[in-house]
DNA sequence: TACATTTTTGATGGGAGCTTGAAAACTAAT
DNA sequence: ATTAGTTTTCAAGCTCCCATCAAAAATGTA
């Protein structure tokens, strides 16, 4: 997987760097859009990150240029919390920000998620997804279905739910569930997953004390198990 | 969890510390950078808290040298807001911020939140690795496959597998594979390993008694085998 | 072969993790 | 302020996992 790096502080681009690539990216450094540009054209990378903030052209426009040519992922690098700069950001072509300051390690757990999220998505999620365990997840009418009976759930079991849901057979760490539901800055206890998936569990599943849709893996979180038989 | 607070003003370290040790934490305190510096060298921290501003060792100076013998999470506090524009291009390493004055709860919320973060990030591993013996070890689903029949393992099991698997063929002593699994500080005896290795090959081995893909090393360790003929 | 060392195996107590129900804290609307 | 619905916390009970021990088997060596 190849990167380029888009920034003008040497110091941001050298700590990043060298975090990327202990992770086994490879990774190339611009100091402003133009190179940024002309590297991108004449080399294959297989994701962006730019910062907002350049001498000579900014970010966005970098980001727009990018766009015409190219559907690579693109994380941005955003100096002000502004709500502004994100609007912008994304609605210009980004993947992803990132608010500044930051820490390398978030950096690369979002270039992961980012790779991971395009790279699945060669087949976009239809909006109603019908399982063969007789579950069906309407994303549009918000509804959950089990066998054409319309089950009501509240907005986080559905949000439990339809994560688990999206990618079947694979398991989600309570950490992980609290941050898709509760947000990056949620103050709780990680068992609080436990007592939605209860509920979840009471509403779905014929026997929620032996549960077949949604299974507990000991020690490490839940997975959804798409299939009828088990 | 270990927490290593580090700042020179006596009533910040009391408070955060009694708030911290309420809700089940172990925490030291520093009150300069390079007592914090040898602690963190002889003792095991899982986070640690440091003040911008402090005497002698600047915090972003403390940072930068952790950051190069270790990647433990790190939540600044920083003095001021106006200072925000230097932060963001200085102190890069960092996990999180908070600015003073703040609320011993709020940094107590922090403190899961990141804590929480960085023990989500998933290996580094591949995801799928199959091998010619059947055996197939999936870590997105955290699941083993022996010719495509499921194999229920304990967290423990998994791990030992993992690691095993990893390096086919290069041998793994009793004491690094306790040290993958239990940590580094492990005060128990490495014949654990044995009683795992007794399990795994009970749900992977056709014939346990006469293993043929966990092999034993004698006087060594143990080593994965890859290949079906043995 | 005989001996010492190492590994295997089975059994067991303690502990960690999961489930569940109930109550408390929040939210949103009346 | 009251109420209903939702989310979160807490404690009790339960299941399952793991570290330990001792006996038996296997291995390497003299």
């Amino acid at each position: 997987m190849r990167i380029l790096l888009v920034d003008d502080e040497k110091k941001i681009t050298t700590v990043l760097k060298a975090y990327l690539q202990q992770e086994g990216f490879q990774v190339s450094t611009a100091i402003n859009g133009l190179i940024a540009l002309t590297m991108f054209k004449e080399n294959p990378f297989d994701l962006l990150i730019l910062d907002l903030m350049l001498p000579g052209m900014s970010g966005t426009k970098i980001c727009s240029e990018i766009r015409k040519i190219s559907s690579v992922p693109i994380i941005m690098l955003t100096a002000k919390v502004e709500e502004e700069d994100r609007i912008q950001g994304l609605s210009i072509g980004a993947d992803d920000y990132i608010t500044k300051p930051f820490s390398p390690r978030e950096v690369v757990a979002r270039v992961r998620a980012v790779l991971r999220r395009t790279n699945n998505e060669t087949s976009p999620l239809a909006d109603v997804i019908s399982y063969d365990n007789g579950l069906t997840i309407d994303n549009i009418q918000h509804e959950i279905r089990l066998n054409d009976q319309e089950i009501l759930l509240t907005p986080t079991e559905f949000k439990i739910l339809g994560a688990l849901a999206k990618h079947p057979g694979r398991v989600l760490s309570r950490g992980q569930l609290v941050e898709i539901v509760q947000g990056h800055d949620f103050d709780g206890d990680d068992r609080v997953i436990d007592a939605h998936i209860k509920k979840i569990r009471q509403k779905i599943e014929t026997t929620p004390s032996n549960p077949q849709i949604i299974m507990t893996v000991y020690g490490i979180g839940y997975k959804f198990y798409p299939s009828a038989g088990g």
